[in-house]
DNA sequence: AATGCGGGGCG
DNA sequence: CGCCCAGCATT
């Protein structure tokens, strides 16, 4: 990356820290590694206005390392209980008691040693590195991605392993052209530009002090970046639709059940298989269910599940006795359409035909 | 109701 | 490596 690159992210963002960075957190001040690493614990998955209280409940009944180390699991859980993810008070505990036995009694002043401890990952070990002794390791949290993605343009979830390793690279461009004496602001600069500035939502690009150089500002995918998650591969399933239509053009609609899918919405019957709409219809139509044209397929995502609904016209249909208007079903004129509840997908259908 | 979130642990 | 998990806040 050329120097001139890197500089326009971190010099604008040192001054900007200056001017609108967190600057009396509880644990800057004093900012011992103990604290840093206390912190920065609590921070994952948990916001800072959250975390304040229990982090001076917890400095205030285990003031430092050893202190930490010397207490019974109930007495640290008792301090981390309403913050979630308990695993990281167990690692935490454990941590400190490793850090005593083989540490000195304080965290080690080292990259490698520190993954070692229970809890501590490369962001987190970057993050006391940096903030407790000035030391030039970058942190990559979830702020640092966004601005990352957004600012560099980069496509694709930062969970996938070659993004992580893309960004990884950047941030290690980064922070070497930090001026000595900074690291510390440099870190706590990235997670608040990213917690106040360039939030997820509602980004203030307007007054961004990064808006020179921000390829998704220049390109208009300020809303796109960071791509999202991948949607997990949904369960498909399939149903098959009669559109039914007697002489005179109306199309034979059901009322679905209050609850669960497209809830008290007019849809056409519909089964999961054929056998069992073709009971249906043996019942209550009088025609030859093997006449009908198939229609192309209707593909509709809902939030747990994708359907592959295949429609199947069947006009001039001579409805039995029993197939009239009630509540759960009717015989719909064409204007009559538009007055009633359909769902997107199938009001499509019946608009295109 | 869905999404995001660092790291651990699993197969 | 890819995948799932944990608990709460936010949207």
């Amino acid at each position: 990356m050329a120097a001139d690159t890197a500089d326009r992210f971190v010099a604008p963002l040192l001054d900007w820290f200056d001017r609108h960075g967190r600057h009396d957190l509880p644990w800057q001040h004093p900012r011992t590694p103990y604290r840093v690493w206390l912190s920065e614990i609590m921070l994952q998955q948990t916001q800072v206005a959250t975390v304040i209280p229990y982090f001076l409940r917890f400095v205030e009944s285990f003031p430092t390392l050893p202190d930490l180390a010397a207490a019974s699991t109930d007495q640290v859980m008792a301090h981390w209980a309403g913050l979630g993810y308990y695993a990281r008070a167990r690692n935490l505990h454990a941590a400190a008691r490793r850090c005593v036995e083989q540490h000195g009694g304080d965290l080690p002043r080292d990259l490698d040693a520190l993954l070692a401890l229970p809890g501590i990952g490369r962001s987190t070990a970057g993050a006391i590195l940096s903030q407790a002794w000035g030391d030039p390791f970058p942190i990559l949290d979830g702020n640092v991605k966004r601005v990352f993605a957004r600012w560099h343009g980069i496509h694709g979830w930062p969970g996938t392993p070659a993004v992580e390793k893309q960004m990884w690279g950047l941030a290690n461009q980064h922070v070497r052209h930090v001026p000595a004496g900074r690291l510390a602001d440099y870190t706590q600069a990235q997670m608040d530009f990213g917690a106040t500035q360039c939030t997820r939502a509602a980004p203030a690009c307007l007054t961004c002090p990064l808006a020179d150089g921000c390829v998704a500002l220049r390109e208009g995918l300020v809303d796109a970046l960071p791509t999202p998650r991948p949607g997990k591969t949904l369960p498909e399933r399939e149903a098959i639709a009669l559109l039914l239509e007697d002489a005179g053009g109306r199309l034979l609609l059901q009322r679905r059940p209050p609850t669960g899918i497209w809830a008290s919405l007019w849809t056409l019957p519909q089964d999961e298989t054929e056998s069992g709409l073709r009971t249906w219809f043996e019942r209550e139509v009088d025609g030859d269910l093997d006449a009908a044209e198939a229609l192309p397929t209707i593909v509709h995502t809902f939030s747990h599940y994708r359907l592959h609904l295949q429609p199947l016209r069947l006009r001039k249909v001579a409805p039995r006795a029993r197939v009239g208007d009630n509540e759960a079903q009717r015989w719909v004129s064409r204007a009559e359409l538009a007055s009633l509840g359909l769902p997107a997908p199938i009001r499509k259908l019946l608009d295109s035909l």
